[in-house]
DNA sequence: GACCAGGTAGCAA
DNA sequence: TTGCTACATGGT
């Protein structure tokens, strides 16, 4: 087993690992404790995800995050969790805004997750009018269910599924496993991906409007779910997913950017929380309204 | 026992 | 294009 270490004063904008983990941006992580989004964790507790087909365990430490993998996961943990980005720069330069500076403040050091784009694809059309802790479930039963079992140091870490191994699953199974209706878009978009129909990566080639839209064709992927994807898993830091949180903060906050359709509403707010960003902001947000922290 | 949750597909006007 | 409505399920 590797192990390893990375400074907390050498990240620009630090690292909150909970807010980070936990926000509702990424499903793919889990917590050693089983408590995720009951309460915060206890100072250093293990988080773990499987990138590859290799385990990868992050706890953060007085001073510095601590890694554990089978080979050196640091530049794969430096990608997942995003931690070159400078953090401290986008707060420095986002907009000049009430409710942005509110959330800057409140959850710094949380940033943005770089996931896997067919897990977090998955994940996103499991989202579908569902809580983010029953979401965090969903996708965790898929793992244990149709992903590669791996040992690591004593444990039993399940990836979650391919394409390939999701696309074996039928529309009862994943009912049976409390799906509901998101059980036949999984169904198909697995297909789709495992027959080589579309790939979500594919998205990452294009410019930001013609990606969401080339999202849209799988099945149980609208908009909002294709804005997600493109912000957690395919780099697009100005994509701005318009779900239910954002748009009431639209209705109060920023009422002259509601233009109707999503599209239009989509431009006017990504300019309205600084185009190049405006995800991270959004990403902010999403958490500070959702938790409730600004009461 | 309503009401709600990081919406989308399908269909009508 | 825009505007309904049905869709599963578990928690409060």
């Amino acid at each position: 087993m590797e192990t390893g270490t990375i400074p907390l004063a050498s990240l620009s904008g630090g690292l909150d690992l909970y807010r980070t983990l936990e926000s509702g941006q990424s499903y793919l992580w889990r917590r050693a404790d089983g408590e995720m989004y009951q309460s915060e964790p206890d100072p250093g507790t293990w988080y773990h995800t499987v990138v590859d087909d290799e385990v990868i365990r992050v706890r953060t430490l007085e001073d510095c995050l601590e890694w554990q993998s089978w080979t050196d996961a640091e530049t794969q943990v430096r990608r997942l969790l995003r931690l070159d980005d400078d953090l401290e720069a986008i707060v420095a330069t986002a907009p000049d805004d009430p409710l942005l500076r509110e959330a800057y403040d409140a959850h710094r050091g949380m940033r943005l997750v770089a996931d896997p784009p067919f897990g977090t694809l998955i994940s996103f059309i499991c989202s579908a009018q569902m809580r983010v802790s029953r979401i965090h479930t969903m996708v965790s039963t898929l793992a244990r269910e149709y992903g590669t079992a791996l040992e690591f140091d004593g444990e039993t870490y399940h990836a979650f599924p391919t394409p390939e191994q999701l696309a074996t699953a039928t529309e009862d199974e994943l009912r049976e496993l409390g799906l509901g209706y998101r059980a036949p878009y999984v169904v198909r978009t697995a297909e789709m991906v495992a027959n080589g129909e579309a790939h979500p990566a594919e998205a990452r080639n294009l410019e930001y409007e013609a990606a969401r839209e080339y999202l849209c064709q799988f099945v149980g992927v609208g908009d909002k779910v294709a804005d997600c994807v493109l912000l957690f898993a395919l780099d697009f830091d100005e994509a701005v997913p318009l779900d239910t949180w954002i748009k009431s903060a639209i209705e109060e906050y920023y009422p002259d950017c509601d233009g109707g359709s999503y599209a239009t509403t989509s431009r006017a707010i990504r300019d309205r929380l600084g185009s190049e960003y405006a995800g991270y902001a959004q990403t902010y947000i999403f958490h500070h309204l959702r938790t409730g922290s600004g009461e």
